[in-house]
DNA sequence: CAAACAACCTTTTTT
DNA sequence: AGGTTGTTTG
């Protein structure tokens, strides 16, 4: 796609003062404080542009970003403004970043490059054959933690970079007894994935700073190709990524990064506020940069929006200000139940769309995926298109990671976990035969008759020779991507069929699987998106995307303003989530999770608070509207009273 | 050792 | 409402 043809940027009109100084800076390091709204986007846009007027190589600068998706976006807005392809501008989050150079240097490490990449799930699958072998007459697996929970204590072990015992005392505290098996199984599963061939999120940072600090020489190259370096959300990275961040920047020390640290809300995955207030110590000399001026938000919406952060006890301190008077009062209203909320969703929505108000400027967000599966019924009911983000993904539901395993083992053959998951579909094979045989294969290949594998016959010998042959033929034959999804989907389909009342719904996904490899030729590179860069769950394809209202759980609505907001469940129960209830921290993350909801909103802000809620061993509660909400100056909004 | 069935609990949020 | 875990049966 062509653009205008570049003319020269003024950047003193274009930006404030603030944002010029972000966007001239010379070398060294920089700390953006960018709050909600204050052209933070637009900034590191006009900062890419400006290093490249200069005359800096685009394959020499490096922004990391939260999605790819993002920092294509940024890519292609700056690209607009300059002249000459930004395509060599390398963009990605920390853990592509990762991938990529282990793809090159694993081998330093004495990994193999073709290792796999495995998903949250795949590593409690992982745990728990590791949790169940552990298990003897000995360990009464009752009192010992899941593998689910053995996985997230370990990863914000790593993530946090302390003790797998203090991760499980701070956490769980009551399974602190089982600290020296947790420990021990942990150690088994950094060997059962190096058996494997196998790499979960934590190791792409691990082992990418192993490299880099145990191979100068990989160090220097890598430092001195990129000469600068943008981060976006600074202020959801963890210590992991801060330390990658300096390896990365350590030929010339020329990085950027950007964040607000009333916005974070990813410390359960072992991101770490602090670290933005600690940059400066990283980087010695770094200069702060504050952006103040809120551009997104009129003033009533960022009265109430400040009074929820002002009560937060973070931060640089800063004060986001406009000079956008006008604007309705956002709106508080409190539904008798969830039905009436999403009732008064749609009406929302219905007059908004009357007042010719484009419904892709509206988005509903909430706390969890699934506090929006009673308005999404309504929606449909009154044919409203919508599409969500967040929640449940699509790559990680069982069909689509079945139909996965039969490509992952192509690429790696050591994959026992992806070979296991295959075989246990046979009937007559269940955990211990898959598991033996997925050994016997990932250690001698793939044999031409599975009768070596079972010298003894056995009734289904013909079911795994199929699907044996299936995997020799993806391996060998070099028809398209999509073909070999669609011959593991015409393999998979009787299985499915089979096993799940719902299987149209699943083939169809399975069919959208098998269209979004059109767009790779090499399958390495379609697992590795498939795990690091998974594809929005929506079915409908992009071009309704222009035309659906959006529904979001706040954490994917991050980034993203619209001229509406709606905010459903801003109750007690729902926002802060229970989960969050002992922890001070927790909390103070919660109030962010809100603050970060109301300041995506520029025109309408509208918060709704329902009275009852429904709980499974309750019944119907009465419920009060969120506290953070409560202790918002009733003045501030129009509509009910939070009694 | 696998399959079928019942209980269960989980369920923040995502790279 | 879903998958997962435990129990029983074959």
């Amino acid at each position: 796609m062509k653009s205008a043809l570049p003319h020269s940027i003024d950047y003193s009109r274009d930006l404030n003062p603030a944002q010029l100084e972000a966007v001239t800076a010379s070398g060294g390091p920089v700390l953006v404080i960018a709050g909600a709204g204050s052209g933070k986007t637009r900034t590191i846009v006009y900062r890419v542009a400006w290093l490249v007027e200069q005359g800096v190589d685009p394959s020499s600068i490096l922004l990391l970003t939260f999605t790819r998706k993002a920092a294509e976006e940024m890519l292609s807005r700056a690209a607009m403004l300059v002249e000459g392809s930004l395509a060599q501008v390398s963009g990605g989050t920390f853990h592509s970043t990762g991938n990529l150079l282990l793809r090159r240097h694993a081998g330093r490490l004495g990994f193999e490059t073709s290792f796999s990449i495995m998903d949250q799930s795949d590593s409690i699958d992982a745990y728990e054959h590791l949790r169940k072998s552990l298990a003897g007459p000995v360990t009464d697996l009752k009192s010992f933690p899941r593998a689910r929970t053995i996985a997230e204590v370990v990863s914000r072990a790593k993530g946090t970079q302390t003790s797998v015992q203090d991760s499980l005392e701070y956490r769980y505290p009551h399974f602190a007894h089982a600290a020296g098996l947790v420990e021990k199984i942990a150690g088994e599963y950094d060997g059962y994935k190096r058996l494997n061939n196998l790499m979960d999120y934590d190791d792409l940072l691990l082992h990418t700073i192993r490299l880099l600090e145990e191979h100068d020489d990989v160090r220097a190259d890598v430092s001195a190709k990129w000469q600068h370096i943008l981060v976006d959300e600074y202020q959801d990275t963890n210590r992991l990524q801060a330390r990658m961040l300096v390896l990365l920047a350590s030929d010339n020390g020329n990085v950027m990064a950007v964040g607000d640290d009333s916005q974070s809300i990813y410390a359960f995955r072992g991101a770490d506020f602090h670290n933005i207030m600690e940059f400066p110590e990283l980087f010695p000399g770094t200069r702060i940069i504050k952006l103040e001026e809120n551009y997104r938000s009129t003033a009533p919406i960022l009265a109430v929006t400040n009074s929820i952060i002002e009560r937060a006890s973070v931060g640089y301190p800063k004060r986001l200000y406009t000079r956008q008077g006008g604007g309705p009062l956002p709106l508080a209203a409190r539904p008798m139940d969830e039905r009436q909320q999403s009732r008064f969703v749609v009406q929302c929505v219905k007059e908004l769309t009357d007042h010719d108000i484009p419904i892709r400027e509206v988005a509903v967000l909430f706390r969890a995926g699934y506090h929006s599966f009673d308005l999404e019924t309504e929606l449909a009911r009154n044919s409203i298109p919508f599409v969500k983000f967040g929640g449940f993904k699509f790559v990680e539901s069982v069909h689509i990671k079945d139909v996965l395993a039969h490509l992952r083992v192509t690429a790696n053959p050591a994959d026992r976990l992806s070979w296991t998951r295959i075989l246990k579909l046979l009937p007559g094979v269940g955990v211990k035969t898959a598991m033996k045989l997925a050994d016997r294969i990932a250690g001698d290949g793939i044999p031409s008759d599975a009768g070596e594998l079972l010298p003894r016959g056995g009734k289904y010998l013909q079911e795994i020779q199929k699907v044996l042959d299936l995997v020799r033929h993806l391996k060998e034959s070099d028809e398209s991507l999509a073909n070999k999804v669609d011959r593991v989907n015409q393999y998979y389909y009787p299985h499915l069929m089979e096993n799940y009342d719902n299987y149209p719904k699943r083939m169809k996904d399975l069919e959208h699987l098998a269209d979004l490899t059109v767009r790779y030729r090499s399958l390495n590179r379609f697992l590795n998106d498939m795990a690091l860069e998974p594809p929005d769950q929506d079915r409908t394809g992009s071009d309704q995307r222009s035309t659906s209202l959006v529904l979001s759980t706040i954490h994917s609505a991050k980034g993203l303003e619209w001229q509406t907001v709606i905010l459903i469940w801003a109750a007690e129960g729902r926002i802060p989530s229970p989960m969050a209830l002992d922890s001070p921290d927790e909390l103070e993350e919660e109030r962010r999770l809100l603050y970060v909801a109301a300041t995506r909103a520029k025109h309408n802000l509208v918060i709704l608070s329902p009275r009852t809620m429904m709980d499974r061993t309750r019944g119907i509660s009465q419920v009060r509207a969120s506290r953070f909400v409560e202790e918002i100056p009733q003045e501030y909004f129009r509509g009910l009273s939070f009694d």
